[in-house]
DNA sequence: ATGAAAGCGCTAACAA
DNA sequence: TTGTTAGCGCTTTCAT
């Protein structure tokens, strides 16, 4: 018993052509019908076939989420399935299309899913928001692209970003605020430009407070937990160790505590340290860690804003387009005044 | 420019009623009739369109993967991920379903989606596959599933499980080879079948091996970091600790470790630990954890096979849709021989 | 403001 | 083995 929209009309004592109308908001239709329609549509709990409307209007109401993230993380996993839910919630269908960039046919696995599914928007999340052989396959589709805190060619889409140096900076001022003089950095990668937007905030911070910047507390990790362990034995094992050590994200943060917990420090005691992203780890463990918390609903509900938007598509470049988030300081257990 | 069935049709000087049959290998086709459309079909980049395909047809190829897990675990992505890939492969698109119990409409929610996509099939992930409403849902509106690690209910679809109580008891045994004797286990819920099952391969293998089973060395948990690190205190603190722990998931055991961190006590000298999922966490540790790998990618490839075959729907009570995949240990520093 | 008719691109049912 | 015809349920175009 499908009940189609014929029945609609049928039982409101309209053509097809008015229940369309009703269906998609659009105009000359008289108040009293409209709201006629609309009782029936509910009455009968008619909900329209997606194909045909598809196949008829050739839209897809399908959004794609493409992601290459190698390891899904927490932050990953919450973006998508925030973006998820608001697309739902305006009418779309959100497909994750992973993309293996390692596979040299990856660019025909995109088209091939776009011959199908006709992508209407694309959500790109880091790292591959700047994967530009992506975006301009994308481009190159015609396929509006809304991009989740890129670091490179700022200008060639919408885009949701964070103040991360904003919060970098704020992050180190509360270390600073608690008298700590000897703080150490642990950045991500040099390539990784949220990670050096990170740095530059902890770096302007020290230096509008006036201390000295040692170039030995200043490192380079890679994002990882191995990675934080090992700078923070470097650090540590020093004859003059810092007194408290700020990590680009929770991972290394972790690392760092790792190595405090060899080398027979307590934190926060003997060493500070915060980190950034506010994982569940950060939260769990032992002490909890002082971090910083991306609003992740938040990015991915104006992703899906901006993707879903038919005024996006006629002008890309509106400046209303480019978003910045600010983050939350989520203080915890790891950080205390210098002793 | 858009390519359509009848210029391949034109092309191959066929109606395209016979490129139909080709598309979807169906038989009555003369070989060599199906090799030239088939050439015609790569020449031309010809890729048939979905809506129309679905419209008259009334099939989707759209599966639904339906997930209540309120924090996304590496487990989680991971099975998505592979499920989405091996879905692909046979021509189904995997759509994510997020479902929230919380929420008294959650059925409606379900079942308007399914009213728009039309599911062919659903794969349930942990801990949804024992949601009996949900099953009973998906029941009624004729969606065939295939549960992933269901703990209730077994008879009631195809499923794909691994051996726990094989895989505890391996760990167990691997423990007792150790040397170890006074061996503690924490596991999870009583309500999470996987995780009595954990138990029972634990207690097993305690009790073919003649060990002597302390009733305070059996603790539950609730799978999180900081339920292990709460335990963890708890064994340690006793004046009789055990000289090895077994968690019945690695957040737990990492929760252990931190306790033993705490306790001044060195892994794996002075306590073995070993976990359950080989999350990535477990490996980025220090030091590192042994653990069990669940096959993910064999289990999400089963469950998209299962869910994919046209034979399932007719009868699936076949045996050969309840599958059984076996865990492989993974060795690290955790655990050694007792000193 | 409303409706009739003609597709959208494909598959199902039937015919040849 | 192959082709013809009639839809699938909706939106579009063009009348009215």
């Amino acid at each position: 018993v499908k009940i189609t929209i014929h029945d609609v009309a049928k039982q409101a004592g309209v053509s097809i052509k008015t229940v369309s109308r009703v269906l998609n908001s659009e105009p000359h239709v008289k108040e009293a019908v409209r709201t006629r329609v609309q009782a029936v549509i509910q009455a009968l709990d008619y909900r329209p076939n997606a194909f045909a409307r598809s196949l008829s209007s050739s839209r897809s109401y399908v959004i794609g989420f493409f992601s290459d993230a190698p390891a899904w993380s927490f932050y990953q996993s919450q973006l998508q399935r925030e973006a998820l839910v608001h697309c739902k919630s305006k009418g779309y269908h959100l497909i994750v299309e992973p993309v293996e960039m390692s596979d040299p046919e990856w660019a025909k696995a995109i088209e091939s899913s776009h011959s199908r599914l006709a992508f209407e928007g694309a959500i790109l999340a880091p790292p591959s928001s700047d994967a530009l052989p992506l975006i301009e396959l994308l481009e190159r589709l015609r396929i509006p692209v809304v991009r989740i805190s890129p670091g490179l060619y700022e200008a060639r889409s919408g885009l949701v970003q964070i103040d991360e140096a904003g919060a970098a900076a704020e992050m180190t001022r509360h270390i600073i605020d608690l008298g700590h003089t000897e703080v150490a950095f642990i950045g991500g990668p040099a390539s990784h430009i949220a990670a050096s937007r990170r740095r530059a905030g902890f770096v302007g911070a020290m230096e509008r407070a006036g201390l000295v910047l040692r170039e030995d507390f200043i490192l380079e990790g890679d994002f990882t937990f191995a990675s934080g362990s090992r700078l923070g034995d470097q650090l540590l094992g020093g004859k003059q160790r810092p007194t408290a050590i700020f990590a680009a994200n929770d991972d290394m943060a972790l690392g760092v505590a790792s190595a405090a917990n060899r080398s027979r420090l307590s934190i926060p005691k003997d060493l500070s340290i915060s980190g950034f992203d506010d994982t569940p780890n950060s939260r769990s463990c032992w002490p909890t860690m002082t971090t910083v918390r991306q609003p992740i609903a938040d990015i991915a509900r104006e992703a899906a804003d901006i993707i879903t938007s038919a005024q996006y598509r006629d002008d890309t470049s509106d400046p209303q387009y480019r978003r910045n988030l600010t983050c939350e300081m989520v203080l915890r257990d790891s950080t205390a005044p210098r002793t």
